[in-house]
DNA sequence: GTCTATACGCCGATAGAC
DNA sequence: GTCTATCGGCGTATAGAC
């Protein structure tokens, strides 16, 4: 009976596993060619699965796939978001470690970047929330206006102060995902932040 | 027989006439909906075109409409730099002008600036040139790289000069585009400027 | 030469066979 | 319960009627 139950489980965590085979290829592929250009076809091939039918084992149609990726980068996102606020005090450090994390996931995981920073999400998801509106950013504006408050930052709105310190930051990480800047991100990472820091710094 | 001539050349006008209604169309359509959610029919919907066939007798398909938008924004935008750089000799107004330009489109053309700082040409456009390869922003290139060169902008790279500085324009234009600032991007521009100016004039 | 009617291909989705 | 074979719809593109 053990022995079933043991069987059971592995069934089902072959199951995950597959299921997260296919999020790992639909989010390459999505990341690479965009979510119109690429099928469910694509999608089997790339993952291992036989044919398209089999993803519909795993997920009821294509949009659910991209949902499924969405809440799982946001929900990464906000727990990473979470942890630095926890471990540090003044916005100065908490932005810097968010930075350093951008940097990172641009070199680790460029795909992910390229879904938060390129991917015009609203077109294929129509009924999610916009990006700005999602906890992990609704907490960075919150981190922005406390630093605002105590004095920390020029005293400027939150919006404004996102535009000025991440615009510089994205738009260096956009430029290195399409390879317009050639080094790896971390190379340009020091020279980011301070410039993106010294737009917001009370002086 | 002067007539005769009169009546081609009003012809040919109605034909250009209606062309240009479907690129109005298609632009504002692809602005609001993206590529991908845009059928020929939405098209000829909104131009006027009895159905989608009508199309064809303008482009041969949907990808020459998105070429032919492509490449006459670019067209003007290059028009525009060209002579932002003939009336001014200094880096700081050639680009204070240029910023100029932006905020403006923003706002009195904010499809023209979706397309060309929100959507995805590539996507659907697989071989036109990237936005940075074309003529304006190669010549904006050539503005930050002759300003670093005369010592009147800092001594990095022009393309994080780019970044630095068109990363908060963009950013800031970016989110009047999504309605995440509430107000006309005009009344953000002055701040945008001297935010983005500082991050690389020499001091 | 203009529009209607239709063909064709692709892809997402299903149903039925094994 | 897994895969193959197929369906149906949409959207692009054409061909034929007027």
């Amino acid at each position: 009976m053990d022995q079933e139950i043991n069987k059971e489980q592995e069934k089902l965590k072959d199951k995950e596993a597959q299921s997260t085979e296919i999020l790992a290829a639909s989010l390459k592929l999505f990341a690479e060619k965009g979510y119109f250009n690429t099928s469910l076809a694509d999608i089997a091939d790339a993952s291992g699965v036989k044919s398209s039918a089999g993803i519909y084992k795993h997920f009821k149609n294509k949009q659910e796939i991209a949902q499924a990726l969405y809440t799982w980068i946001i929900d990464r996102l906000n727990v990473s978001i979470d942890d630095i606020r926890r471990r540090n005090r003044k916005s100065s450090e908490q932005l810097r470690e968010i930075v350093d994390l951008w940097f990172r996931l641009t070199d680790e995981a460029p795909d992910i970047m390229q879904f938060l920073l390129v991917l015009k999400v609203s077109e294929f998801l129509p009924d999610e929330k916009p990006l700005m509106q999602t906890a992990p950013f609704v907490k960075i504006h919150k981190i922005l206006h406390n630093g605002i408050k105590n004095n920390e930052l020029k005293a400027i709105d939150s919006q404004r102060a996102y535009c000025h310190f991440f615009g510089i930051i994205e738009s260096t990480l956009r430029q290195v995902l399409a390879g317009d800047l050639s080094k790896k991100a971390e190379y340009y990472e020091g020279d980011a932040w301070l410039t993106a820091w010294a737009t917001i710094v009370k002086k």
